[in-house]
DNA sequence: GCCGTTTTCGGCCCGACTGTTTTCAGTCG
């Protein structure tokens, strides 16, 4: 198996968690899950750094101890302290920290008493009742135990995509809004933060009487089961496997709560040492001095009592956005009334639904000037046919656009790219087009140099304008592929084409740090749709989410541009201008 | 194990809920 930083991330969680079941020093414990988290998502490969000679240090959070190991991580796929770790403790143990309940702690007394090292065991060790009769646990605990390893045997710790989450959130939400005294009631969480998929739901509330509000909650229909049940907390699990917390408080802490409760943990945390820096402390309850409360009731005054400006919920994952907050240097993040056009979408002629005519009123009804129309070969038309129906399509594009003086549709199409990175459309017809965009449809599983190079091969056509969905990946469903992104958006970058963030809430593709490198390496990222019919034309909202998690501004998308702008970007990538190089030459 | 507009040593975010206790440890977010 190829090393890159997922594996690379993946051993030091590990270590973090046989660390912390053995006792060790908490801050090591963190520094390990640190690392791995950056690791997790750093927009370099690190082990092509490591080749490169590149210095890690300069990684957040890395060290010289850490960046040895990420040497020897790189170089065999493990490092002497995981092995010594295995040899201490069964891999396998570390998966009991999944166990809602059970920490580093409970799992250290389980294995030291019961040599208990995986859930079956666990769960035949608390169902003879074992458990019950150790220091620290009890009845309940043994009957929580059995109850959770019983859930997680059934069914995996699933994550949601955003619009899953929201079909939950929104008659959840409607409920805690009825009850008596409640003021606000809003998402938080990544929810809020808009990560690709949500693991849990944050709902926070502000309301007079706590307690009305957490039995309005804990009572709601769809509840399976309550987990815990505050005063001015708790959480429960709707039937179908998503969990809520639910935090109440006053309104004048609401912006410190929102803070709080929007996190992520790691941007709460550098918030709070930034706090205690300067003699303050944060908490949920607003900016303290000493007992003196200097700010709670908006977001904005929490992040100005220590200094900072108002950092975007996308961006609150400590990956510079503190820093840049500090210096005012935060990126003015782009919005879905910047876009002036959708650069992909299909109609009933491929994948689609709805017909020409239906998905451009839909379009021209959502604010946008101009609708790629951008199908694909239809199935059973043949990639070596004789693309009549492109033909009559773009026909009927010219018929479409005759009704129009303020919106156009845009002639293109979304033309394969096979194994050997050509295209599946034939040159006579591309160059009838305003756009073409590219994609991989198949050999999602091929090495990464061979991908990257058949995708590098397909940029260089003579008619390539928006690489598709890069990655492949489908959340929940497909890993990206193998894939070069650095050589990817530097191609991009030589040849004047442009990337993706394919739209679909099951896409989301680009990923939101290879967003961020688009914009350093200077590649305009297309948003686009991909609608299969009108009403997912309002995909587009999900895939600004994404581009503003990428610290993506309004320049930095390709459709934010007028037609007039627009129009000679495309034609650049369309034979008008990009191309110097001569086929084979 | 990392890190530094007080520091290369001595710090490292903060509070709620539960269950098992008899004043608090463990877990979680």
């Amino acid at each position: 198996m190829p090393i890159h930083n997922a594996e690379c991330a993946a051993v030091f969680a590990e270590i973090g968690d046989m660390l912390e079941i053995q006792g060790a020093n908490p801050f090591r414990v963190r520094a390990y899950r640190n690392a791995a988290r950056t690791i997790g998502d750093y927009g370099r490969d690190i082990p092509t750094m490591i080749a490169n000679g590149d210095d890690l240090g300069k990684i957040p959070s890395i060290g010289a101890d850490l960046a040895s190991k990420l040497r020897e991580i790189a170089a065999t796929g493990t490092c002497e302290l995981q092995q010594t770790l295995r040899h201490a403790l069964p891999g396998a143990i570390v998966a009991l920290l999944d166990v809602p309940g059970l920490g580093a702690k409970r799992v250290k007394a389980l294995h030291d008493a019961l040599h208990v090292d995986s859930l079956e065991q666990l769960r035949a060790e608390a169902k003879s009742g074992h458990v019950r009769e150790l220091p620290g646990f009890g009845a309940k605990t043994e009957a929580h135990l059995i109850e959770a390893i019983d859930d997680r045997l059934q069914r995996e710790p699933q994550r949601f995509l955003l619009p899953d989450a929201a079909h939950a959130l929104t008659p959840l939400l409607e409920r805690l809004r009825a009850v008596a005294g409640v003021g606000k009631a809003v998402p938080a969480g990544s929810f809020r933060r808009r990560r690709e998929t949500v693991g849990d739901l944050d709902i926070l509330v502000t309301a007079r009487d706590a307690a009305a509000v957490a039995d309005a909650f804990v009572g709601y229909g769809d509840v399976a089961r309550v987990l815990a049940h505050g005063k001015t907390r708790s959480s429960a699990m709707l039937a179908n496997g998503l969990q809520v917390d639910l935090r109440v408080v006053d309104a004048d802490a609401f912006g410190a709560a929102l803070v709080y409760f929007t996190g992520s943990k790691a941007h709460n945390i550098a918030l709070r040492r930034i706090a205690q820096a300067g003699g303050l402390k944060i908490n949920e309850y607003g900016v303290f001095r000493g007992d003196e409360r200097i700010a709670g009731a908006t977001e904005a005054s929490v992040y100005a009592a220590i200094g900072l400006h108002e950092v975007p919920p996308e961006l609150r994952e400590d990956r510079g956005e503190v820093d840049a907050s500090r210096a005012g240097t935060l990126p003015a993040l782009v919005e879905r009334k910047h876009l002036h056009g959708d650069l992909h979408a299909h109609t009933d002629v491929s994948a689609g639904r709805d017909g020409l005519r239906a998905m451009a009123a839909a379009a021209r009804a959502r604010g946008l000037a101009y609708l790629a129309v951008t199908d694909r070969v239809p199935p059973g038309d043949g990639a070596r046919g004789g693309f009549e129906w492109l033909a009559r399509q773009l026909d009927d594009i010219d018929r479409v656009n005759a009704t129009f003086d303020d919106f156009v549709l845009l002639k293109g199409v979304e033309a394969g790219i096979r194994e050997d990175g050509s295209l599946d459309v034939p040159d006579a017809m591309l160059g009838r087009l305003d756009l073409v965009v590219g994609a991989v449809r198949d050999g999602f599983d091929l090495p990464r140099g061979v991908q990257t190079d058949r995708m590098l091969r397909a940029m260089d056509h003579s008619h390539f304008t928006i690489l598709a969905h890069p990655t492949g990946r489908m959340l929940g469903e497909r890993d990206a592929c193998e894939l070069d992104v650095p050589r990817v958006l530097a191609q991009a970058a030589a040849r004047g084409c442009f990337v993706e963030l394919d739209a679909q809430p099951r896409r989301l593709d680009l990923p939101d740090v290879w967003c961020r490198e688009a914009a350093k390496a200077g590649v305009p990222v297309a948003i686009g749709s991909d609608a299969c019919s009108a009403d997912e034309l309002d995909n587009l909202a999900f895939g600004v989410d994404q581009a503003r998690r990428g610290w993506l501004t309004r320049h930095d998308v390709l459709n934010t541009r007028t037609l007039a702008q627009l129009r000679p970007l495309l034609a650049r990538t369309m034979g008008g201008g990009k191309r110097s190089r001569s086929k084979g030459a």
